[in-house]
RNA sequence: GUGGCUGUAGCUCAGUCGGUAGAGCCCUGGAUUGUGGCUCCAGUGGUCGUGGGUUCGAGUCCCAUCAGCCACCCCA
């Protein structure tokens, strides 16, 4: 035997247990996505490696160490998807979608990310994200919102999240605030955690969520952003919030929540929650206007966002909650193989939507009861030699009460169905 | 990428001072020759993550490596 081939670190296998919660979920946020009238795109999981440089910017930690590249055998440099708004953005510019149109778009799949996993994440994860385009004012914004909060209520989770929600201004706004911010921190330099020093250069924004209790002390007189906001991202911001509460949508202004990909402007928010450790952000997003003009397209407003899947299903998953479809007949017969089949078949045509068992894999009466237990069955079908001769099948109800019945084979269907129905009820 | 903790049966874990591996659950069979669950009995299942080293002898000590968890960095 050879040496076993495990998995690849941080890309795991989603096992027959976890997938119902998997597929509840996306059941779930699907009809609200269709609701809102929101449309599928489903884009390819590789693009070239440039367009990631490009939109998420050249010296964030995504493209500078994380991004899974490499060439392929023409010499290209190809990447991995690491989100998903760079290959939305590119293929509407590519296929037109935007021109004369307000396109809003949903797309589901994995992403990857070559970072050291952890709890909530993983080197190949999960993301539902919603982008729109063509629009520039906040009701779209709003709208956005709007409909993630509809998302938590239709999951169950609104007691779960919060919103924080910040203004980054526009583009000239978030330079000259950069510049006074660089400015003060650079006379208070001696100051900072090394951390913060080293991002004076690269990265100053993110110097305002440091952890560093000094740090943060320096940031009490620092420059804020929201004094730098100009007319229009003021009033926008303005306009949002009153949208907002008109609609009753609780939120937290945090001044400090940039977003870390460089694209991001005037509105970002986050869903948070305090449950899930060090990775609280559910769901996250915020307004791109300058993305497509960048990646070289027509000038397209945009707003969007990308929830975790796998941070969702988590909080799903806490309370053990039971999502599994059990069968509802399980069909016990140690001999005449190919009756049972054939049966199986005929009762799935004749009770839609039912989930019909046959037991495969022989063993004798007795331990393909035992598996018609274990399967969690509602009724057990036991076909045998003096049943068979007399046409007949005896149903059991495995689970709560009622007497074992013997019933033709003819009127199995209707029988069977009467029987389920009536325990439907009782539930 | 940095740091800490942890890897023993399918699962949850025990294994003392270094002396060639155990429990519960699960699974299989039987008690009940065609009737699940409860009970009792028996049985299967291990390269002790992997590779080196120290030792007469390593699950136990040392080194490396891989993986998992947690935190940092960063992010969904």
């Amino acid at each position: 035997m050879g040496k076993k081939i495990a998995s690849i670190r941080g890309m795991n296998d989603i096992l027959p247990d976890e997938t119902p919660v998997w597929q509840w979920l996306e059941e779930r946020a699907r009809a609200v996505l269709q609701a809102y009238g929101y449309r599928e795109i489903r884009l390819p999981m590789v693009e070239s490696t440039e367009l990631f440089k490009r939109s998420i910017g050249e010296v964030t930690d995504i493209v500078e160490k994380e991004m899974y590249t490499f060439e392929d055998r023409n010499g290209d440099s190809l990447t991995l998807r690491p989100e998903g708004t760079a290959g939305c953005v590119r293929a509407g510019e590519q296929h037109n979608l935007f021109y004369g149109a307000t396109p809003r778009l949903w797309y589901m799949g994995p992403m990857f990310r070559h970072e050291r996993p952890q709890a909530g994440r993983y080197r190949q994860f999960h993301q539902m994200g919603v982008e729109a385009f063509g629009m520039e004012g906040p009701d779209i914004d709003a709208e956005i919102i709007l409909m993630t909060a509809a998302l938590w209520r239709a999951l169950g989770l609104e007691d779960e999240v919060t919103l924080e929600l910040n203004s980054l201004g526009d583009a000239h706004d978030r330079q000259r605030h950069r510049e006074a911010l660089v400015a003060y921190l650079s006379d208070h330099r001696e100051q900072l955690d090394d951390d913060s020093q080293r991002r004076l250069e690269r990265n100053p924004l993110r110097i305002l969520d440091s952890k560093d209790a000094n740090t943060q002390k320096v940031l009490e007189d620092a420059p804020r952003l929201a004094d730098y906001l100009g007319e229009s991202a003021r009033a926008h911001f303005h306009e949002l919030r009153a949208i907002l509460d008109a609609a009753g949508i609780e939120y937290r202004i945090n001044s400090s929540l940039v977003r870390g990909l460089d694209y991001y402007g005037k509105t970002v928010f986050e869903w948070v929650t305090d449950a899930l450790g060090a990775q609280g952000t559910v769901c996250a997003g915020g307004r791109y206007d300058g993305l497509a003009s960048q990646l070289g397209g027509r000038d397209t407003p945009a707003v969007g966002f990308a929830m975790g899947l796998e941070r969702l299903v988590w909080l799903l998953s806490r309370d053990g909650g039971e999502r599994e479809p059990v069968p509802d007949v399980y069909i016990v017969a140690p001999e005449h193989r190919a009756r049972a089949l054939t049966l199986a078949d005929e009762l799935r045509t004749g009770l839609p939507g039912r989930r019909i068992l046959c037991h495969c894999g022989g063993g004798s009466f007795k331990s393909q009861m035992k598996k018609a237990d274990k399967s969690g069955a509602r009724l057990a079908l036991m076909l045998g030699e003096a049943e068979l001769e007399r046409s007949e099948a005896v149903v059991k109800p495995m689970r709560g009460g009622g007497e074992q019945q013997s019933v033709a084979l003819a009127e199995l269907p209707a029988r069977l169905s009467q029987w389920l129905a009536r325990q439907d009820e009782t539930r």
